[in-house]
RNA sequence: CGGGGCGUAGCGCAGUCUGGUAGCGCAUCUGGUUUGGGACCAGAGGGUCGCAAGUUCGAAUCUUGCCGCCCCGACCA
């Protein structure tokens, strides 16, 4: 993508509505643009980086064995009056009524819909367990919306549900989506950390939060130091591993959150020097509830013996929008943002320093040209200072830079730039290509 | 929803107390000089001062009502 072609609408100055550093730089770097308070559109940037989490979540979802559909957004009353949430969940849920004024609702969450297509379509414990997930914005009328997309009203989240004949095997799937999700924060460049956690108006009796820390975060998180060393390995599991034995002893860790917090059982188990407590942002929440829906909904289904049994469920959220936010929370410098490789808009930027000079320009063309077919690359081929280049880049945050100057035409060279580090080197032109195929970029 | 703050050009702000018909920086456009860290010179465009009513000869400024946005708190992925 050549940077002329691209809607790109960086400022200098951040709105004064915004007070957190991700959301600042998310308007500087022309990522959304606010709609209405917690409403945001996602400009081009934006959206690509939005597009990349959402499709590892949706990669590992797929991996783990769980089967995408897409669910409306709008939903009838009906379902969750069956469930008894239409009255529970309170101003929060946006109710609309439409022509024939049935009462409808924009859909902040979906096992009502789900439970609904289950107990329609699976009659039998052979198909168990059943796993589903979908990918879908969500919309509740927060109080008091804030952070940007790290607290927006409409939100895009990954919701999976699980249906599982007894709740032994119901807690096997539990695990497995624990598994899951420590394997999907990792690829996304985060240390997620698993906690103990209350599971509020969805219900049920076992839960998990998955923090990351940040000092912006709105949790207060206290845990082993050593539970971070404990996921360093989590890309070597397989699905198939007995997993169980795995997420056990990632709960053996102390870790929770204030409302959970024993401050006795920490200072006993828990080493003085390896005690942490900081702020976190939930990027994941997993719930095991039971039969809460399947019984009120009648989601029931054969059993060997031939009688009708119950299924046991569980629900697994992962907030796509607000990783946006909670990346860039965890990776960024005074200059702007440092995405992760994973989730990079682009996998690296090309700048041209002399659009006016000929031979830069052919140069930087065919640098462009060259990688543009392995790679996303994003050509700074403007006619603005360096200066303004350079701050321009670092800005966007795209971890690998390559700049084109005067040393290209003169002695062949280009400079790379890694924007983590700062740290830059200057590569032969022969070997920009194998140079970028060993960096993996 | 309680408490607080703010709404003036795309962004950041001054002007409001003390009423006289709108200004600064950045950005944008034109021309020129620049070109390795947000450069310079000259010129230009852009605002029914959130909306409505009122007071007044006259309102960005005073009064009332409404709307929007942000912050703190209680609630949530």
């Amino acid at each position: 993508m050549k940077l002329s072609n691209y809607f790109l609408p960086v400022l200098k100055e951040s709105p004064s509505e915004a007070e957190i550093v991700s959301h600042k730089l998310m308007l500087r770097s022309g990522m959304i643009s606010q709609s209405s308070s917690g409403i945001y559109s996602w400009l081009p940037l934006g959206l690509k980086v939005l597009k990349k989490i959402e499709n590892i979540v949706r990669d590992e979802q797929n991996k783990a064995g769980v089967n995408e559909i897409l669910m409306p957004t709008i939903q009838p009353a009906d379902l969750w009056k069956e469930s008894g949430r239409y009255e529970d969940y309170g101003k929060e849920m946006l109710r609309i009524n439409d022509r024939q004024e049935r009462e409808m609702l924009y859909g902040p969450t979906n096992e009502e819909q789900i439970t609904d297509i289950f107990r329609r379509n699976v009659k039998s414990y052979k198909e168990l367990p059943m796993l589903l997930y979908h990918i879908q914005w969500k919309f509740r009328d927060e109080l008091r919306p804030r952070f940007g997309v790290m607290r927006g009203r409409e939100f895009l989240m990954k919701d999976a549900y699980s249906f599982d004949i007894d709740a032994a095997s119901s807690e096997d799937t539990y695990n497995r989506f624990f598994i899951c999700y420590l394997k999907t924060f990792a690829r996304l460049g985060l240390k997620a950390i698993p906690m103990a956690a209350d599971t509020g108006p969805i219900g049920g009796d076992l839960s998990h939060e998955f923090i990351i820390i940040s000092n912006t975060g709105e949790s207060d998180i206290y845990f082993d130091n050593n539970i971070l060393n404990e996921g360093n390995k989590i890309s070597d599991i397989s699905y198939d591993d007995d997993l169980n034995p795995i997420v056990e002893k990632f709960k053996s860790y102390y870790s929770a959150s204030d409302e959970k917090h024993d401050k006795a059982k920490f200072d006993e188990i828990v080493h003085k020097e390896k005690q942490m407590n900081s702020k976190g942002i939930e990027v994941g929440h997993i719930f095991h509830f039971g039969t809460k829906y399947s019984n009120s909904m009648k989601a029931n289904v054969l059993d060997s013996d031939g009688k009708e049994k119950t299924v046991h469920m569980g629900s697994y959220g992962i907030g796509i929008s607000r990783l946006v936010g909670a990346i860039i929370e965890s990776s960024h410098d005074e200059s702007g943002i440092i995405w992760p490789d994973a989730v990079s808009p682009f996998t690296l930027g090309v700048i041209n320093l002399k659009p006016k000079d000929d031979e830069a320009s052919s140069i930087a063309n065919k640098v462009y040209n060259q990688i543009d077919d392995k790679s996303e690359v994003l050509f700074d081929d403007k006619n603005d200072n360096a200066g303004v280049k350079f701050s321009r880049m670092d800005l966007i945050g795209l971890p690998h830079q390559i700049i084109i100057g005067s040393k290209a035409v003169s002695d062949g060279l280009v400079e790379y730039k890694n924007r983590k580090s700062g740290e830059t080197e200057f590569i032969n032109l022969d070997k920009l290509g194998k140079f970028l195929e060993e960096m993996n970029v």
